[in-house]
DNA sequence: CCAAAAGTGTTGACAATACACCCATGA
DNA sequence: TCATGGGTGTATTGTCAACACTTTTGG
């Protein structure tokens, strides 16, 4: 609520609350899912790999907190961080998720296309920051394994009936590299020929591009170029395949 | 985060956050869809409706404080809160949301079935909740207009790929029940022989009780009965017609 | 000329719609 | 016997998955 306090309520009465944010920032990267986490420089947990995160300021919102805080610690450049696809993935409450005190935190969900340089980059904090695949984060702090498993599975659902793939491309891409998108975040193949239709006939999910085609990777015949349309959601949804329905 | 903390961070030395849940309780009642709300006894918007809810306690995750504030503050049965269907909806965390102080608030969503007695029952708040159905839910204080609206917009997308729907009615059903809450919850009409189907046709979406059957309201054939089945998701999905699609 | 990647066409299975129709009950 | 709501059947229409095929490039 808000409003509902007890009369005479005093904000200093009880064991203060610390509200934090988490991010959970995904790239596609050489066919395969990356999340960015930092190595922890303090107890509880020095040395283990984490999320990046950290204290929501009074003055701000939690989704102003995560955009500082990824600046902060992981040195991705301003533009970056500014454009990125961010949203609420859900709050963790648990009144022992940290040891030292109480902290509920608000965990964001992040895309970015692959970058040319990795994280690192800027100076401070920036160099304790990696990509590592999904697969081979093991170990983390906190319930932070908890928030990566959530945040990922809701990117995979969401690629279903949103369009938020495109967020893990360029700004320009290719049909191939946004299927390779779908094929990786499922980890399942998916019919080119049959994507590619469903893609161009959802109206307002990619536009092509007037200008001229680009080379694969160098063999090939080379492919149009599209950008992202104005479309959010996906009518019909773009089912993965596989996944127990036969349908 | 977690853990994030600056170095040789104060718990006291912030202004503190407090951290409060409000609830969007839903039910479907005489084809209408309400939301159950309180009336604020104290300022700030005294005398204003509000979603219930109040603050999580130092012990409490945020859904424990939510079922209790629910029972503390509407009077409804220990065991209506105890089965509720509750999930989070979003966090909300601008600075200013509160006037008297930093108040970051995790929003739920409840769906219960209609209910014999309305909210009354219980003493205490529990005079002030009352059902009101959502069109007429204006005025509401803090930002209360926005969760609820988001809320809605939720359950009825979650209504096309979830087998949520059951839970707005009672232990056992009619399929006629079932779908007048689609038709309800969407404002829209589905043709029945075809809902039927599709709801068949989904394992575990409801199964049928051995039982005999149950008269409608008096007129009419009687309908089956049926009870929630095991399935949360509905593949393929329940699509809501005229949502600018086709189809 | 071959491999590789982009892009087009076609077909058959299946799903969704729209609607006609029958059944059981209360008044 | 009529109105009301439950339940079944079916034809048309469309969509989707599967796969064969053409096109354009690099080596």
């Amino acid at each position: 609520m808000s409003g509902g306090a007890p009369q005479g309520y005093d904000p200093y009465a009880f064991e203060p609350f610390a509200v934090t944010v988490d991010l959970a920032v995904f790239t596609v990267r050489g066919g395969r899912m990356h999340v960015l986490l930092i190595r922890r420089g303090q107890e509880p947990y020095e040395g283990s790999w984490a999320l990046p995160g950290g204290f929501v300021l009074p003055r701000e919102s939690a989704e102003t907190a995560a955009r500082r805080e990824l600046a902060e610690e992981t040195g991705l450049p301003e533009a970056v961080v500014a454009a990125l696809h961010l949203e609420q993935l859900r709050t963790y409450s648990e009144p022992d998720r940290d040891p030292r005190m109480r902290v509920v935190s608000v965990a964001f969900t992040g895309l970015v296309p692959d970058l040319p340089e990795p994280a690192a980059g800027g100076g401070g904090d920036a160099a304790h920051a990696r990509w590592v695949p999904v697969g081979e984060a093991a170990g983390l702090a906190f319930d932070h394994a908890v928030i990566l498993a959530d945040a990922r599975e809701r990117v995979g659902a969401k690629l279903e009936y949103t369009c938020l793939a495109t967020a893990f491309c360029p700004p320009e891409f290719t049909l191939g590299e946004l299927q390779a998108v779908y094929e990786t975040v499922w980890d399942a193949t998916v019919d080119r020929p049959n994507f590619r239709r469903k893609v161009l006939a959802t109206p307002g999910f990619v536009e092509a591009v007037p200008g001229a085609a680009r080379l694969t990777g160098g063999r090939g015949k080379p492919a149009a170029l599209y950008r992202p349309g104005p479309a959010t959601t996906l009518h019909p949804p773009l089912l993965r395949p596989s996944e127990g329905h036969p349908r």
